[in-house]
DNA sequence: TCTTCTTCCACCTTTGAACCGC
DNA sequence: AGCGGTTCAAAGGTGGAAGAAG
């Protein structure tokens, strides 16, 4: 299994994820524009049977909106957070195909951090200013309509439009929470359905991260250029087009400016910051300053498990620093002392898995076939060291993607008809009306999320038919009750214990700032305290 | 003084209920 | 009575601006 590059793109830094103990792994191609990841097809030849697994299907992930992130991410993305939540926009929309058509599966998004930098805003470019601050746990952003059938999810292009993203550490409805001035990108989870009649079985999944449409957080736009571009793009923010010229309060403004004195105010009342504009952008050289996150540090920002990093709710499932998760990494990677150095090729990563295991990053050539790669890997090409300015352009190196090279990959599929309530069959809505909702809204860890799936995947059962009362999600794998309550994931649990030996100190794992190594609980007392 | 954050505002889209005609 | 289309109001999303906080 071998893959195509783009026309200008090498396999630099081809970052992995892999997963040998829940046989379990996704890959993306960090610096490659190509955001469309595969997986192989399995060579048992049991994707199309209802048993096969997910990562022996030809999972095809990719981000819709290309265009417009390209544009967002060529400036540096902005994404605005506040108390109460912020949608985001562009939201994360994408298209999955080579899902089994009658497996369920459940879709999560999370944000992970995208470095280990906070950064600032100076004049007209972003600079690192610092440390980033520790990773907070991470908040699963479930979508809704979890768990589906493959043929759900592939039909239509999947929405993560309602996500909201918040820097309220407090606010549990649902939201993501990330710290302002920093750098995020997000990542999606497809896990398969845990099969109720192997409660043994943990349930496979596979994880995709999206670089090109990284962004920081902020909370209040620091570049016009990106205010502009959302105002410009997004239909919310249409009262803010025409320099906002619409707007009462600028006609307002301008009357009196009018009143006070006629003429010079004119000129200088030039709403939505035209004046600002002119003084705007400097455009930098076409040196790609981008700070890029090089291949070992990304796989060190992967832990050995995924599954477990979910599981544990460290902030190493959000994606620390990729330094800071390399503490974590080393458990089982001791020899991976340098990240570059631990960086392995594609075929010998390949090669070092078991054959239906196997699973490589690829891509599609003109005629809209797989191919195979040229037998060798490119040498990671040389990238600009870590340099501490972001030019806000160009923000990112925007190679051709290879999409465009195949006009197949960039067919958008048909959304979804809208459904009102009244629309809704009765048995659609008492369906609805049973799932509690604070469980599918709430961020909650995934051992959770997993464990409320399994629960409703035995509530329904292979007759369909309804618990009563099926088990409370919270029931299960909670801290020292885990013992009270029948383990749904035996094996991962017997990972995670043998990896994270609960102590005095580690009691509360899955709620530790594994980057200064306190709990999170004093975290946020030092953040009430303003420690 | 400067940077970052919070809150409020007006404008806009989306949503869903009510209404009407067939 | 049921269905489909239209209208309208409420809910919620948007960036700007001003002021607070550190």
């Amino acid at each position: 299994m071998v893959m195509y590059l783009p026309e200008e793109g090498t396999l630099l830094d081809l970052p992995y994820k892999m997963n040998h103990l829940a046989n379990n792994y996704g890959y993306y191609p960090q610096d490659c524009k190509e955001l469309t990841c595969w997986t192989q097809h399995g060579l048992n030849g049991r994707m199309n049977s209802p048993e096969a697994e997910l990562t022996s299907l030809p999972v095809h992930v990719s981000l819709q909106d290309r265009e417009l992130w390209d544009k967002f991410s060529s400036i540096g993305t902005e994404m605005l957070i506040t108390k109460s939540g912020r949608r985001m926009f562009p939201s994360c929309k994408v298209t999955v195909t080579g899902l089994n058509p009658v497996v369920k599966y459940v879709v999560i998004m999370d944000m992970v951090p995208f470095d280990n930098h906070k950064y600032k805003w100076n004049k007209d470019l972003w600079e690192v200013n610092g440390s980033a601050d520790p990773h907070l746990p991470n908040r699963f952003f479930i979508h809704p309509d979890s768990p589906a059938p493959g043929e759900k999810w592939m039909q239509y292009p999947i929405s993560f439009h309602k996500l909201k993203l918040t820097n309220n550490i407090l606010n549990s409805n649902g939201l993501v929470v990330l710290h302002s001035m920093h750098k995020y990108q997000p990542r999606l989870h497809i896990v398969q359905s845990p099969e109720p009649c192997y409660p043994q079985n943990p349930g496979s999944y596979l994880r995709f991260t999206f670089p090109e449409a990284a962004f920081i957080a902020v909370t209040a736009y620091q570049n016009q250029e990106i205010t502009k571009l959302k105002i410009d793009n997004n239909p919310f923010a249409k009262g803010f087009r025409d320099n906002g010229l619409n707007r009462k309060r600028f006609r307002d403004k301008e009357s009196q400016e009018t009143k006070d004195s006629d003429g010079q105010a004119k000129q200088d009342l030039t709403p939505m910051g035209q004046s600002q504009k002119d003084e705007d952008v400097t455009v930098s050289s076409s040196v790609d300053s981008r700070r890029t996150l090089n291949s070992s540090e990304v796989a060190s920002s992967v832990p050995p498990n995924p599954f477990i990093s979910a599981f544990t709710n460290t902030s190493t499932a959000g994606g620390p620093s990729p330094h800071q998760t390399h503490t974590i990494l080393s458990l089982n990677n001791r020899h991976l002392n340098s990240p570059r150095e631990a960086r392995p090729s594609l075929h010998s990563l390949c090669a070092a898995l078991p054959v239906a295991q196997s699973s490589c990053v690829q891509s599609s050539t003109g005629d809209g076939h797989l191919s195979t790669l040229p037998s060798q890997i490119s040498s990671p090409a040389s990238q600009t060291p870590g340099t501490s300015i972001i030019q806000p352009q160009p923000y990112f190196r925007t190679p051709p993607h290879p999409s465009r090279q195949c006009p197949d990959m960039e067919l958008p599929l048909p959304m979804p008809p809208k459904l009102s309530r009244m629309q809704l069959p009765g048995s659609a809505l008492r369906n609805l009306e049973m799932i509690p909702v604070s469980d599918y809204v709430s961020p909650r860890p995934l051992t959770n999320i997993l464990n409320w799936i399994h629960s409703r995947a035995l509530a329904s059962g292979t007759s369909g038919k309804v618990l009563q009362n099926p088990p409370e999600p919270e029931q299960y794998l909670r801290g020292s009750d885990r013992e009270l309550h029948p383990q749904i994931y035996p094996a991962v649990q017997k990972y995670i214990d043998q990896q994270f030996p609960l102590n005095s100190q580690t009691e509360h794992r899955s709620q530790m700032d594994y980057v200064s190594g306190r709990p999170l609980t004093e975290y946020y007392c030092d953040q009430q305290t303003g420690k």
